[in-house]
DNA sequence: AGCAAATCAAGTCAACCGTATCGGAATGGG
DNA sequence: CCCATTCCGATACGGTTGACTTGATTTGCT
């Protein structure tokens, strides 16, 4: 889970080359997803076409249709990919980390989350025409769900760890507090989307609520 | 601004009764509205068409584009008549608090923005419906910040006479507080749709978030 | 009563959609 | 070399869509 590159949806593990040219498929299957997403920034989830991909692949509609059987399938494959993507900049933020403070972390963190430059500005615009769509399909929900949870899980970590280092109260509530850290975040994502405020602001607010969290 | 019943998408002010049947018209405007929020909720903002209002609204499709010349229109009144709602709704709730103290009322308005019924759920759902959209559409983007602003005023107002009356830090960053609040709750909002934690979870950590910023 | 505007059901149309099908080219195992 | 398999461009089809037109009916004002 997480390993970009790796979508199940075709009934194989990975690139197999079994027969025929075989070779570039995940490739291809890759560049129309590509497409998918970027179509997804521009004009929203809906009102995509399959010859609108096709077009912004440069393939043909004939090859859409030859890796994506349904189009329901294409936007699921689009949908795991941008976890994936998601996924995988979060996890490289926490390997750059290494072993700096849960505060550091938490804060680097956010500000993956946050539309702080074109590249996550269009991520998370796929990804809230993605939860939108979820409120009226439920298997999107439940995916949503699953990586809201692993984040919520990854905060309740740091926050441990900060918590027996002595760097919070010692009463702290960390499931709340995790809680509340993500839907914040979440929130200032979506606002500063939509511009009710600047990436720069949302970042403040964000230190002002990890001033309050931890106490050194 | 925010007055039900009153929508300028015609270019009359309100009822008229000018010509023809007059009288109803407003009534049956309202009522084609109504359906297109319903299958909002039901089905998401697209994947909705005209022959659908109308049988929902349980009317004839001319009457549907009568009143609406394109689907846009229809679409744009459906989104002023959302936002009149959600502020006929937070109004009322000003009313209704009297002379509470802010923290009550704050907690109200937060209670006014969670999904706590199906009612608010319906509506937060055709608001995130709007919220995606915006993203691809600039003047629903400006409605938006246009209504997230006026939240923002009411809640440094409020805020503001908290702090004048000792009730929290005498140095609080008034308006970083309000964006944090209006962000949380609006995460908040989010995550209980999608079904990440329940109504009451949402709830407690307002609370949580309002012991941090009041004294008493 | 009579006129004009408003109302609105029904039908039509062109455009576009997702999908299915077909035919052939490319490919690599046997 | 051969053939099964993959790949994929071209074309067509049935259905739906938003928009438009038409004509009948209703309504209020004079």
């Amino acid at each position: 889970m997480g390993c970009p590159g790796q979508y199940g949806y075709i009934g194989k593990v990975s690139s197999q080359r079994t027969r025929g040219v075989g070779a570039a498929h995940d490739e291809r299957q890759h560049q129309i997803v590509d497409a998918v997403l970027a179509l997804i920034g521009e004009q929203g989830l809906d009102g995509i076409s399959l010859r609108d991909v096709a077009t912004k692949a440069g393939v043909s509609l004939g090859r859409v249709q030859h890796y994506f059987r349904t189009k329901d399938q294409m936007l699921r494959a689009a949908f795991e990919r941008v976890n994936d993507l998601g996924a995988a900049l979060v996890g490289q933020r926490l390997a750059d980390a290494g072993d700096s403070s849960p505060r550091t972390v938490i804060r680097a963190i956010a500000t993956e989350l946050l539309p702080i430059d074109d590249l996550h500005r269009h991520a998370l615009q796929v990804g809230m025409a993605f939860t939108a769509r979820a409120l009226v399909a439920d298997d999107f929900a439940a995916r949503l769900k699953a990586g809201y949870g692993e984040l919520h899980n990854l905060l309740v970590l740091l926050l441990t760890t900060a918590r027996d280092a002595g760097d919070t109260r010692p009463d702290l509530d960390i499931d709340h507090e995790a809680r509340l850290l993500l839907s914040l975040i979440d929130g200032l994502s979506t606002h500063t989307l939509i511009g009710h405020h600047t990436p720069d602001t949302a970042l403040a607010v964000v230190d002002t609520c990890l001033d309050r969290v931890f106490t050194s």
